[in-house]
DNA sequence: GTCGATAGATGCAGTATGCACTTAGGTGCG
DNA sequence: CGCACCTAAGTGCATACTGCATCTATCGAC
């Protein structure tokens, strides 16, 4: 399973991934992309964050910017995902499915390994 | 969304989340569901780690834990799901949809509002 | 008694994060 | 012009989180 090198560490990893999965098809820049994410509905990164998650992203690699002055306005730095960061963004794929039929399989009371029950109610399969 | 009062993070979440959910069904310990974690596939966090973030998961009220010395060996503490802890759970399961319909949207190469394309390759859609 | 497995916890250093604030270009308006 | 306001990116600081190493303690096997 490819992860990144350094320490496949998760968490922080969710806003990454996001911004990474919004630059597979369009280059974009900070600002919109902090829009974006609060209007698609995950719970609102500061903005500072995310300008610094992006700079982070580009010094491993992840994408490349540079300073767009085409259009009226303050400069923009706009983002494209490299190869390293298609790279990373399916590798975080398989993670992700992991994680989720781990929820899966512990929400819907079946056992991994064995272990002792507590209570055997029907669980709505939410996932 | 229903998240939990105090600040919604997300991140740890992961970690978080996935202990309740093994918690949904079965009480168990912080040894148990480290190893449990690592079996399943998750990126091992360290069992430190996870000691701290159930009882912090105490703290905020989402399980509720007492020592349990029936068995022979080292006291164990014994968690499980408080009403609180189920409530977060299926909060994080919706937000968790959230973040797989951004990338499913983003990796499809549509667009959730309109932007600008760079490229229109076909897309596998590995989610 | 000593070794190893189980069980939980903590100190520390490095990193990540939220909040508030700053810098700066551009537009609209009286 | 002077000023308010939006866009766009970034920084400083205090706090929170995390991995690694280490520590205490109970039990069983030898």
């Amino acid at each position: 399973m490819a992860h990144a090198d350094p320490k496949p560490r998760l968490h922080g990893e969710l806003l990454s991934t996001s911004l990474l999965a919004f630059l597979k098809n369009w280059n974009a820049y900070g600002y919109e992309l902090s829009q974006r994410l609060s209007e698609a509905g995950m719970p609102a990164f500061d903005s500072g964050t995310v300008y610094r998650t992006l700079r982070q992203l580009e010094k491993t690699g992840m994408v490349s910017s540079f300073w767009d002055t085409s259009e009226s306005g303050p400069a923009r730095r706009m983002y494209s995902l490299t190869q390293a960061g298609e790279l990373f963004l399916s590798g975080w794929i398989e993670t992700l499915q992991n994680y989720q039929s781990i929820l899966q399989t512990a929400l819907s009371g079946l056992s991994p390994s064995v272990s002792r029950p507590t209570e055997t109610n029907g669980v709505d399969s939410a996932l």
